[in-house]
DNA sequence: CCCGTACTACGATGCTTATCGTACGAGTCG
DNA sequence: CGACTCGTACGATAAGCATCGTAGTACGGG
């Protein structure tokens, strides 16, 4: 076999049914929750939770990784010390077709009609 | 004439510049607000605040119809003693071109996959 | 085995929000 | 005018949430 894969302790992730688009849309109505998914989305592949430089304190970001995490929008899972943080793209285009390139679309129009950067 | 239209009293709305994508992410995340949405939606005209039978009283309905126009998704009119809601739809759709249609359709979705009702 | 790194857990704090009740204002109709 | 309807304003309350700091745990490497 390859690897022994993923650690011992693991995260309670709800399950695709579980997720419910309130949920959803409160955790993206954050600034830094919704900033932390837009570059999710765009690498399109799993960030560690210290890749994000936020202006807030390590326990503050463990916080806004929660609450995305138990809205169902990203997944994460423990890689050795590092924690990985990955879109539950296939989960949410399931449930919400669209929902979620609309969102990014509308978050990048709004970043590019403010000052953008 | 046809009709004075708007009585004296009027609201205070933010422009269409002013509308802020986490705004309206956090007013839809609330479940009574996002059925208030769906329901101007659906019949596409104006609909008047008593016309929705909320589960809470006056006053916190008041406070959700706030909410909502503050936020840029309706817009309100006081005709008579009624205060008018409707969609700001073309606002929407300009600024975050499909997000409505998108948030639409999956709380139509998640209606179905629950109860329904 | 010890240390450094990455992240968590817990408690505190202050702000926001959802809710209500009561009292009030604006408009309509008799 | 007077009564009724629709909706507001204000204050209270309780819950939720974003934030921090400190102390602690898990893992990997020397």
């Amino acid at each position: 076999m390859t690897i022994p894969a993923v650690s011992s302790r693991d995260l309670p992730h709800p399950a695709r049914a579980e997720i419910r688009l309130e949920g959803v849309l409160h955790a993206l109505s954050d600034p830094l929750r919704l900033q932390i998914v837009r570059e999710l989305a765009a690498v399109d592949d799993e960030l560690s939770c210290s890749h994000f430089d936020l202006p807030v304190t390590k326990s503050t970001t463990t916080h806004h990784f929660r609450v995305l995490r138990e809205s169902g929008v990203i997944q994460q899972i423990y890689r050795g010390t590092a924690k990985m943080n990955g879109l539950r793209r296939d989960d949410l285009d399931g449930l919400f077709p669209g929902l979620l390139d609309a969102l990014l679309d509308a978050a990048a129009r709004q970043a590019v009609r403010l000052g953008d950067r």
